[in-house]
DNA sequence: GAGTTTGAAACT
DNA sequence: CAGTTTCAAACTC
C-alpha cells in the first residue's frame, strides 16, 4: 500500500500540534486501495468504525510517534531537545511503543546492516535513519540492553511507520524533501497499526498485519480502551520499562504470559531460543530481558546464528515462521457489525493436533489463535468454541467427518466449554456477560482467552508473514527486503504466484507438506476470493518479515 | 513457585 | 512416515 508522500506531509503538517483525524486519514486510505498493484490491500471499512475510537488511535499514535522520534535521536545522541511537555503528555504511550516495538525490528536491522553498507549510495530518510539506528543498535545491543530494548524505536524495515511520520513532521525541511522526492511511501506498517487497531476494536477483523503491526497495534489499542481484554497493558508497559529490572514472572501475573501482543519473553532453557519452541525465535523476535532464557543465542550479538538457524528451520518447513493463525477476509461482511465474524473466519495454518485438551485450552493452537478448527486439524474430540472440526462453527467445513465426541457428550462438551468461559469471564470481569465465543468475538473482547486477558499472539496475524516473504523459495532474494527498506515496492513479476492474488483469480491455495506431514496451506487460501478488497471494507496489509531474508548475505 | 500436563517441534 | 523424544508453554495445586 502506498500513499503518497505529498499526502501524508499534509496530513501531518495538519496534524502538527493536533491529533489525526480519521476524517484526515480516510482520503489517504482510499488512495490506498487503488494502489492495488502493490499488493497491499486496503478497504475503506474503517470509515464504518467508531470514529470517535479512531481519532483516539490516531491521537495516540501521533502521540507516540512524537515521543519516539524524540528518543531515537536521544539513542543517536542527537542534540535534538524534544519538548519535554509533549514527552510527559505522551509519555505512557510512547513507553508501549518502545517497549513493543523494540525487538521486532533488530532481525530487520541486522539484516540490513549489511545491506547499507554495500548500499551507501541509498540517502534516503529512511535509509538514513536506518543507518543512524543501525549505529545506535551496535553501540547499544548487548552491552546497554535496557537502551537497546527501550530506546531503539526502529522503523520496521518496510513502509514508512509513522514514527518516521512524526520525524517528517518535526523536520519538515529536511525529510520531508528526502520524501517526497518521487517516492512513494509505503505505511505498511503504521497504517497496518492504525487501522488494525480501529478495525480490531470495531471487529472489522479481516485485518491482516505483520508481527510487527500486531505488536503495536494493542498499546494503542489498550491506551483507548483500558478496561477491557488486557487490563492496562500501558501501566504494564510503562511498569516495563521503567522497571527493567522487574522479574518476568512479576509481570506474567500481571500480564498474560508477558505478552502484550508480541512483547514476547521465553522461557527457554535447552533450546537456546534457536528452535521454535522458543516464542520469541518462531516469532521472529529477539529475545529481550524480560526473558528468563537460558544460554539465548537469540539475540542480535547472535545474528548470524540466528538467521542460519532460521534458515535451517525454513528449509525444512517453508512457512515454520509463517503466522500460524490465517485471518479470513471473506466472512466479514461490510456492516462492521457481524455475527459470523468469529475468530473462527480464521484457520490455523496447519491445524492442531490436540488429544487431550479438546481444543479448549491454549494448549491448542487453534484455540490460542482464536480460530476455530479446520479440516486441517487432526484433533480428537475437538470441541473448539471458535468452531469446530466439524464445522459447527463458520469454519467452510465439507464432509469433515467427526469424531464419535461429538454426538456423544455434548453435555461434557458445553459444560467444559462454559467452563472455560465461565473461566474468561472470572478473567475479564470487564467482559462479563458476554458468555459465547461468538458474543465474545464481537465484542470488543475478541475471544474467550482461556486466562489472563491475553490476546492470542497470532490473533491478528498476517497474510504475508515473515515465513512467506523471507522465504527464499518464495520471494525473489532481498526483492521485498531491500525494497521495503527503501519503501520501495515489489513488482508483481517478482511476486511469488502464491503471494499475487490478482483481483481477477483467486490465490492458489498452496498445500504443502511439512516433513512431519503436517499440511501447511497458504494464508492466501483464505483471502483469495476476497471479495471485498476493494470495496469491501477490508484491510490486508503487506508485511515485512521480522527476520530479515537471508538472501541478504552473499 | 513447584510440579504436571499438553501438544508442537524435533528427532529417529 | 510413523513413532518417540524433547521442549516449553499452559495449566494445576
Amino acid at each position: 500500500m502506498l500513499i503518497e508522500a505529498e499526502a501524508f506531509k499534509g496530513m501531518m503538517q495538519k496534524s502538527s500540534g493536533s491529533p489525526i483525524r480519521l476524517s484526515d486519514f480516510v482520503p489517504l486510505l482510499q488512495q490506498c486501495t487503488r494502489n492495488d498493484d502493490q499488493k497491499i490491500y486496503m478497504v475503506d471499512s474503517v470509515a464504518s468504525s467508531s470514529q470517535h475510537e479512531i481519532e483516539n488511535h490516531c491521537s495516540e499514535l501521533v502521540a507516540a510517534t512524537d515521543t519516539d522520534h524524540t528518543q531515537d535521536n536521544l539513542a543517536n545522541g542527537s542534540s535534538m531537545t524534544g519538548n519535554s511537555n509533549e514527552k510527559m503528555d505522551n509519555e505512557l504511550v510512547s513507553v508501549t511503543h518502545r517497549g513493543i516495538r523494540r525487538r521486532c525490528l533488530d532481525f530487520e536491522m541486522a539484516s540490513v546492516r549489511r545491506k547499507i553498507a554495500d548500499d551507501n549510495s541509498n540517502t534516503n530518510s529512511s535509509t538514513q535513519q536506518s543507518e543512524t539506528m543501525n549505529a545506535a543498535n551496535e553501540n547499544q545491543l548487548l552491552p546497554a540492553k535496557r537502551n537497546a530494548n527501550s530506546q531503539r524505536c526502529i522503523l520496521p524495515g518496510i513502509g514508512l511507520h509513522l514514527n518516521a511520520l512524526a520525524s517528517v513532521k518535526d523536520h519538515k525541511g529536511k525529510e520531508i524533501e528526502n520524501l517526497t522526492s518521487g517516492r512513494q511511501l509505503s505505511l505498511t506498517s503504521s497504517t497496518s497499526l492504525l487501522l488494525s487497531a480501529c478495525q480490531e476494536h470495531q471487529h472489522l477483523s479481516v485485518v491482516s498485519v505483520s508481527i510487527s503491526s500486531e505488536r503495536e497495534l494493542v498499546p494503542s489499542d489498550n491506551g483507548v480502551q483500558p478496561t477491557e481484554d488486557c487490563p492496562q497493558p500501558i501501566a504494564y508497559m510503562a511498569t516495563e520499562d521503567f522497571n527493567q529490572n522487574s522479574p518476568k514472572k512479576k509481570r506474567r501475573k500481571s500480564e498474560p504470559v508477558g505478552e502484550i501482543e508480541g512483547c514476547k519473553r521465553c522461557n527457554c532453557k535447552k533450546s537456546k531460543c534457536l528452535k521454535l519452541y522458543c516464542e520469541c525465535f518462531a516469532a521472529g523476535v529477539y529475545c529481550i530481558e524480560p526473558c528468563s532464557c537460558q544460554e539465548c543465542f537469540n539475540k542480535p550479538i547472535h545474528e548470524d546464528t540466528v538467521l542460519q538457524t532460521r534458515k535451517q528451520i525454513e528449509s525444512r518447513n517453508p512457512l515454520a515462521f509463517a503466522p500460524k493463525v490465517i485471518r479470513s477476509a471473506d466472512s466479514v461482511p461490510e456492516t462492521g457489525i457481524d455475527p459470523n465474524k468469529t475468530p473462527a473466519s480464521a484457520r490455523h495454518k496447519r491445524g492442531c493436533n490436540c488429544k487431550k485438551s479438546n481444543c479448549l485450552k491454549k494448549y491448542c493452537e487453534c484455540y490460542q489463535g482464536g480460530v476455530g478448527c479446520s479440516i486441517s486439524c487432526r484433533c480428537e474430540g475437538c470441541k473448539n468454541a471458535f468452531g469446530r472440526k466439524d464445522g459447527s462453527a463458520s469454519i467452510g467445513i465439507e464432509g469433515e467427518t467427526e469424531e464419535e465426541t461429538e454426538t456423544s457428550d455434548k453435555g461434557a462438551e458445553e459444560k467444559a466449554i462454559q467452563k472455560t468461559e465461565i473461566q474468561n469471564i472470572e478473567d475479564h470481569p470487564d467482559s462479563a456477560g458476554v458468555s459465547t465465543p461468538l458474543r465474545l468475538s464481537r465484542s470488543l473482547l475478541p475471544m474467550p482467552f482461556s486466562s489472563k486477558g491475553k490476546p492470542p499472539r497470532s490473533f491478528v496475524t498476517t497474510l504475508t508473514g515473515s515465513g512467506y516473504l523471507t522465504s527464499q523459495k518464495l520471494a525473489k532474494p532481498n526483492s521485498l527486503w531491500s525494497q521495503s527498506k527503501t519503501f520501495q515496492t515489489v513488482p508483481d513479476d517478482e511476486m511469488p504466484e502464491i503471494l499475487r492474488g490478482g483481483d481477477s483469480s483467486p490465490i492458489a491455495c498452496i498445500k504443502t507438506s511439512s516433513p512431519n506431514g503436517k499440511r501447511i496451506s497458504s494464508p492466501n487460501c483464505e483471502m483469495g476470493s476476497s471479495p471485498s478488497r476493494r470495496g469491501g471494507r477490508k484491510l490486508i496489509l503487506q508485511s515485512i518479515p521480522s527476520f530479515p531474508s537471508l538472501t541478504h548475505h552473499p
